[in-house]
DNA sequence: AAAAAAACTTAACAATTGTTAAGTGCTACA
DNA sequence: TGTAGCACTTAACAATTGTTAAGTTTTTTT
């Protein structure tokens, strides 16, 4: 029982749902939670997938990316430990998911099915009210993302994001920081021996 | 009567609000609902601002726009007639807000206040989601633009704007597309030149 | 511990963009 | 109608980035 009430505050904290979650419809999430653990390297998700999974990430790291139609992967993204990830393509698109994540360390994710939430969530203004601070959450991040790419030069955009994640630059490659942020490899090299001289 | 139906059907299909929404909770939003006209160069929103005001526009054009440290003036958007705009500092962020919204034709909005709005949509889990799914469409749009800074040269960025949106292109100046895609009026000319040459 | 693989740096060149400035053309207002 | 202002184009130069490739360092695997 024990292990039971920290999950269902771990729940909690992951939806914000606070105390308005009844225990019958987190026993339906519980029911449906999916611990996994994945190695270095491993795929937790892949292109071409239907699945509306969401995952929590109880430890690790992993960066999110696509395949150019030439073949290039781009990096779009970093979730690290106690961050939520969901492909969005199939929970908000509606359209099959393009999205490989992969673990950059070992990690281990908590995971449920989106429309399970939904139903649950759907149920109280409360609870939709979470599920909407979510997605405006979500929004201000990518305007956030976005307005480094109008405002900023490459250079600028890479000092605003060593500045602003200073402890995520360690556990990550320059390769996969590169395309996430629209330059290349080579281009980040320079930066910063231009930085140093 | 037959103009507050009108009305009703109006907002009803500016928040997608379906049957879900009250006679009651529609005369609250009409009573606080103002319809407001600007001239070419008019401002509708300042910065400065805490207002948390909502504009559907009737008709018209419009773009948003940001004023850096340098004084520079950066086009953030563009919005045209049955679109809606609100300051996302204000209504997301809850900081001052730092956009301008300036008219680019002769434009006409309906406002309500955003908390208005919530307060009735608060009500019912049905009108939640409907508020929900704004944000979603506007993640969407927001995620889009970013995958266009991510994945394609600005060269690439103008084409496929000039594609997606070939009607607005001709009601805008390319001095506001052009720092709305991230390059200067100086770039997108000779863009256009070696595309002709 | 050695070999292989991957990440990072550096260099050279081409291409694009930014910047400044001059010139052209259009629009609007007096 | 003509003048002023603004938008757009073109040109020249500097700076940055992309690209390719070679060399170095680090990490991983055998």
């Amino acid at each position: 029982m024990k292990k039971l009430t920290s999950e269902f505050s771990k729940i909690k904290s992951i939806y914000n749902t606070g105390k308005d979650l009844k225990l019958s419809d987190f026993l339906l999430l519980i029911k449906s939670a999916k611990l996994k653990r994945f190695n270095k390297g491993d795929l937790i998700m892949e292109a071409g997938s239907h699945s509306k999974e969401v995952f929590y990430f109880n430890n690790g790291l992993a960066r999110m990316y696509v395949i150019k139609e030439n073949g290039d992967e781009v990096t779009v993204g970093f979730r690290r430990e106690n961050q939520v990830i969901g492909s969005y393509d199939t929970i908000l698109f509606e359209r099959t998911n393009q999205v490989y994540i992969q673990a950059l360390e070992p990690t281990t994710t908590l995971s449920i099915d989106y429309d399970t939430i939904f139903e649950i969530m759907y149920k109280s203004p409360v609870l939709m009210k979470n599920l909407y601070l979510v997605f405006a959450d979500l929004l201000k991040t990518t305007i956030t993302r976005l307005e480094s790419f109008v405002l900023l030069t490459p250079e600028e955009r890479y000092f605003d994001f060593v500045k602003n994640n200073p402890e995520l630059v360690k556990r990550i490659h320059d390769k996969h920081l590169a395309n996430f942020l629209g330059i290349t490899p080579v281009s980040i090299s320079r930066i910063k021996s231009r930085q140093t001289a």
